[in-house]
DNA sequence: GCGACAG
DNA sequence: ATCTTGTCGC
């Protein structure tokens, strides 16, 4: 964690040790990460939450979507001051606080969450959809564009594994024909293998529709301000 | 040592 | 992520 971070002035000694004691936690956090199914076995409601940003402040959003139809039946969005960097793989300290936030504002308790950003396809098993879901202590799947560690196994077709070391930590998923892959992997309370099939199933672009509404409303509150 | 690195 | 028009392709 030393490379971008001599090339931004703001972070100052104080900032790196508060990076060193972060990485300690998610470290010790990810053993309580749920890798295994506990969720309902019938999904009813999907939500999606993403965060866009417009000057010093960051607007989060919320959508609840129903799971047969992709409909959306409840949205929120969230807004505050953001004076946080971003630092590769500590992207929690910057979305965190929003995706809670307007998470915690929906009146519809969805079966499972959607988040932008990785699970444990992170350097230390950790990513933000971990973080976010053991928080809320609720299913989350984490659904990122581009890799933050491991390597794609070029293997069968459907979705590749991705490998870092001697683990599985998510998968390279080809929502769409000629387009690029998305990178699912387990944000908690939802395996490997049900995140996979809950992405496909929600898949109509390239980004599943829960994260791509959410990305929406993000972008409307943000221009509304 | 050098480069890479979610949003 | 953000700043931005037209354009190629399913």
């Amino acid at each position: 964690m030393e490379w971008k971070i001599l090339a931004q002035p703001i972070l100052d000694s104080r900032m790196l040790l508060i990076l060193k004691r972060a990485e300690k936690i998610q470290r010790y956090l990810s053993k309580a990460v749920i890798t295994y199914d506990s969720l309902p076995r019938e999904i009813k409601y999907i939500a999606g939450i993403d965060i866009a940003y417009s000057d010093g402040r960051a607007y989060g959003a919320a959508v609840v979507l129903e799971y047969k139809t992709m409909r959306i039946i409840e949205e929120k969005t969230y807004s505050l001051n953001m004076t946080i960097p971003y630092i590769p793989t500590f992207l929690f300290l910057r979305e965190l606080p929003p995706a809670i936030a307007v998470a915690r504002m929906l009146k519809v308790k969805p079966d499972v969450f959607m988040v932008e950003g990785h699970g444990r396809a992170h350097p230390r098993r950790f990513g933000l959809a971990c973080h976010f879901g053991l928080v809320l202590n609720t299913p989350t799947i984490g659904v990122a564009k581009g890799l933050l560690c491991g390597e794609v196994r070029s293997i069968n077709d459907s979705w590749k594994p991705i490998i870092d070391g001697e683990e599985i930590i998510g998968a390279a998923v080809l929502t769409r024909k000629n387009s690029k892959p998305i990178y699912v992997s387990v944000g908690h309370k939802v395996s490997l293998e049900t995140a996979v099939k809950i992405v496909l199933e929600c898949s109509r672009h390239r980004i599943p529709e829960p994260i791509r509404y959410a990305h929406l409303i993000a972008e409307k509150a943000k221009r509304k301000t």
